[in-house]
DNA sequence: AATGAATGAGCATTCATTCAT
DNA sequence: TATGAATGAATGCTCATTCAT
């Protein structure tokens, strides 16, 4: 009377390797989610739990909350390069999917707008990793500006951080209203304000 | 070095009700240190801690955490009042001591550039009533601007959102070069950068 | 230039000793009331304030707080004692008196309707001490009692333990019918519910 | 007396999930001694330490305060009900089986004889419902009484309010005798106090 | 590899009691 | 003698992280 091989009892859903794939997506899915809902501070249960699976998954995929934080912004960076780089990509249409970004990501404004001082500094590696990415995305898409030029990556760069400042709201269409006019008083135009491939 | 008279030990130190307004202006004080180095979720322990006072004595002064961030804060709106009340004052000497309070106290960051994506929820009452203050002080003074001109007191309040967001760094004086710099592009020029009264 | 007698600045109402015997009083009848609002654990501080005095009043009127409770039961106590020695004195007048303060007073139902079982345990001494006073007033006013007799005072005791077992409710009116239900459970008639003399 | 074969020194004691059942009837088994030691007021973190558990544990299993109690009711009512639904039930033995867990549960007690005067109006959802389950088991076992008769459930119940007014006592020996008495005094014959199903 | 229970440190808050004035 | 501020221990509750299964 050897056992059934699948198991004899109620199996956690142990899909083997092909789940782990699945699971950090959804994690990463549902840490955005969170994020957006309830700020960066959110319990990683709340994560866990709305991903569906156990806590310790999550610490299997990522070291700590720091990990996870970057995961969710490892995916907006992507955007934002993969529009720099593609073959029509203008200054306008870059800074519509950063902005894009900016509106829909909590996480993505902190991680541009960190207020340094001292809080967040946890984990500056991350952030500073990051950040960079999103400056070399941005180098060769200069804007044309009205007023004061935009003279380098650098200025862009905090002028990304100053519309960031401005990014407030309680609905997304606020947030883009507002990340809008700040573009607009710094005399820059942006493209349509969408995500890259979604 | 004088120390009291008697009892060189263990004594609880109570100095009595004299002490009550030097508690209050410690632990303000204490405060703003302690949301200068660790942000403004900082331990309230801490703060009493770093006052050098009971943890009850705080809640004898602050029914609950935003009033203590409240009180901070109050100094640096009321300065900028001060400041948009001089006889004087200019629009470039308004931004000037609004720019100061900016360098200086991580906490006045946040009350300009709050997410707004709910994290912070509990205590709009205190930062929105504070930043109608600030609202009100800076009415009247809208700088001239090159480029993209502001038009009103709301663009002049975004404009200090957008400056607020791009205020980062370990250093004052960095986070000073970066204010005056995110001033710039918005074509704006603001006066000597420094508190109004002290 | 000698300053004046009284003081020369807002004095805190130190109307001397006569003030003791009042201020005792205050505080007395507050801990009546704020135990009937809000249970026998209410803060004492709370006491104080109704009272319109400072806590260290309280301290020096009373060491702990069994103390209030306990000058709070006294009056229950003496008004049924009074009852008790009343020339036309009966069962059925004591226990009316006794069974007004049963519904008027939350701290009384928990002298009677002690649970024995340790919680209260900090001041047995003040509670079996005027526990005892009760059934010495009763002493003597044994009533008839339909169906099973009381035998004893200790049969009293224990009838009157019994009635405050079933005196709840949120108003009076409501703990008064309880009580009058239960007194007819036990076959006992009671006089009118009033306090003796008030 | 085996014991885990590794790691004799520091070991934080995760038994993994299986210890969860274990776990919580732990629980619920030191709320029951604390409460009998030191009342319905007693810290939730003695429970969790008499369990030998952490205090996170309790609140796993528990969302608050008020459902540690009611489950400790839970089982004190359940035995009622199941000594109410017995073929053989009488009056008599459902009382014996209400006596018992009157003088074993000063939770119970509580339940029964609350003070209705404010303080514990946190919980009044739970006491409510099983305050009403009692009401119903005991519902169609309306004991014969000398004296005054009980003509409907509602004055059983007060009559058992009554009786847990009685119930005091350091010893459980000390309880059941006054609760005996106490029933005496109502004319109603109890049969022999014990639980349940133990 | 996944689960989710357990741990325990950490923070907020309350309040009895003391004591300088 | 009265005041009421200060103390600090106690308690409730929340999570990040670990780990037996």
């Amino acid at each position: 009377m050897t056992k059934p091989p699948v198991s004899d009892e109620r199996r956690p859903a142990n899909d083997g390797p092909k789940a782990a794939a699945r699971n950090r997506t959804a994690l990463v899915a549902a840490a955005r989610e969170i994020y957006a809902e309830h700020g960066l501070d959110a319990p990683l249960s709340a994560i866990a739990r709305r991903a569906g699976v156990g806590q310790g998954v999550l610490y299997r995929h990522f070291p700590d909350r720091d990990a996870v934080a970057g995961a969710v912004l490892e995916e907006n960076v992507r955007q934002i390069e993969r529009a720099a780089a593609a073959p029509d990509a203008t200054s306008e249409s870059v800074l519509g999917v950063l902005t894009w970004h900016l509106t829909e990501s909590a996480a993505f404004i902190s991680l541009l707008c960190v207020d340094g001082t001292g809080r967040g500094s946890r984990n500056l590696a991350y952030a500073t990793a990051l950040s960079e990415r999103v400056e070399r995305a941005l180098d060769g898409h200069l804007p044309d500006s009205v007023g004061v030029p935009l003279r380098e990556t650098s200025d862009l760069m905090l002028a990304v951080a100053m519309v960031s400042g401005a990014v407030t709201g309680p609905t997304r269409e606020q947030r883009e209203r507002r990340a809008l006019a700040a573009w607009r008083l710094l005399g820059v135009t942006v493209g349509p304000v969408h995500p890259f491939n979604e």
